[in-house]
DNA sequence: AAGTGGTCTAGACCACAAC
DNA sequence: TTGTGGTCTAGACCACTTA
């Protein structure tokens, strides 16, 4: 007969302070007790304490500041921020997003030569290592609380003969009144995915450890059924929510 | 003029690491070198080299198979299961999911009697606290492959002057042709958000470590604008996107 | 039996923030 | 100056997997 398991220790801290944050017997925004005095109330040493409390950081729950202790967070309520996703032709041949943000890149994106790697050359419905052009940048809006990874991909093949073939197009969104120009009707589909970031992605965004990303990718369907162009968000996944009308 | 900080020896490891995972030097799969021969190649001991794993097991960069070894996650490539979202109106009545997938309750779903949470009165524009009927269920389709923890929430004072006064309503998507049979016309809008799953959602999910949910919550539209029902579904983060039409 | 990761101790010293 | 978290050592012993 198997004998149970006994949880380890730092799982009985963690359990309780996650207990206590679920409850509001922590409330959000105050602090825990100190490394200290965890240590001392569950019998053990600091560094069994800062594993317990290290499972929480990675969840999302506790954000530590530096020299003033650990406090709670509060991934609970209703994101602050809700982006209607869309894209808008308008009458003067622009399109705009149907959120109404006005971004600005932190600096001007450059357009380079990249060779679509697999996953994107698979939605572009190309061979993998075929060249596109991409730009990528920074964006921020609302006088920089709202940030945002902005990528645009347009392969060389949809280019050939129009006179983008000698002069680079322009990033999204005015790629997409390029392309109009071209004869193109436009049709977008969205593909939402989601992900822990990576470090530079991390601090790009201000992400507070624990926190994912939405990753976001804007196929631009043009004639024939065939993909033209795609556009690639990575969004801050704490405090914003997504919304699609079915 | 301020000195340049050293970086922490963990911090080097798990950037070696990460790096060389990028950039395929330990390929996806594959196990990564011993805690112990990494304490011996950076000079330092194993809770050191632990806690810079620690880090890359918290982004969904390795996993740990217990007595194996740490091996690397593909965090890169198409999620293999793209879900278009959607909800089609049969010309029997009956409502189903735009991606065809069938899903089974784990356990039969009972209706519960809940109170409204704020972030849910929200969307539902009724006051936190109102009562709900709400059922819970973990799902699975495609032979328990696929897991999804789904949710119906249906505010009492919808079914106020209906047969449902007495009786519980069905869930979803049941639950539309009732509302459909009561006159409604349906109207459907969703809202996405990512987050770090709980443990116990971690373990119905089958979550690996470090991978974040999607959370979705679908809103019903009703007559004159009204949101009578809401479903919400949380979906293991990797190897999964989803797809709206725009 | 050998190799792997999992848990935990008992310290030490440092960096940062608030008083 | 005091209290907080951050980094690191040098072990010990355990649990799990594979051979």
């Amino acid at each position: 007969m198997p004998a149970k398991k006994t949880t380890p220790k730092y799982r009985q801290i963690a359990d309780h302070l996650r207990e206590g944050i679920l409850n509001g017997t922590y409330p959000a925004g105050q602090p825990l007790p100190s490394e200290e005095s965890l240590a001392e109330q569950f019998g053990v040493t600091r560094p069994t304490v800062r594993q317990a409390v290290a499972e929480l950081r990675a969840n999302g729950l506790v954000e530590v500041l530096m020299g003033r202790g650990m406090f709670v967070r509060s991934p609970h309520g209703r994101p602050s921020i809700t982006r209607p996703r869309g894209v808008r032709h308008e009458l003067d041949g622009r399109f705009t997003e149907a959120d109404g943000l006005r971004w600005t890149d932190a600096e001007e994106p450059v357009a380079t030569r990249t060779d679509a790697p697999l996953p994107l050359a698979d939605l572009l419905r190309i061979p993998p290592g075929e060249p596109m052009y991409t730009y990528q940048s920074l964006q921020t809006a609302d006088r920089g609380r709202l940030r945002q990874l902005h990528a645009t991909h347009v392969p060389f093949s949809v280019l050939l003969g129009t006179k983008y073939e000698d002069q680079a197009p322009p990033p999204a969104p005015h790629l997409y009144a390029a392309l109009t120009e071209l004869g193109h009707v436009l049709d977008f589909t969205e593909y939402v995915r989601t992900r822990m970031p990576l470090p530079d992605q991390a601090q790009a965004l201000r992400l507070p450890e624990g926190v994912p990303m939405l990753h976001v990718l804007r196929i631009a369907i043009g004639n024939d059924e065939r993909p033209v162009a795609m556009e690639e968000f990575h969004l801050p996944g704490d405090d914003l929510e997504l919304m699609y009308r079915l």
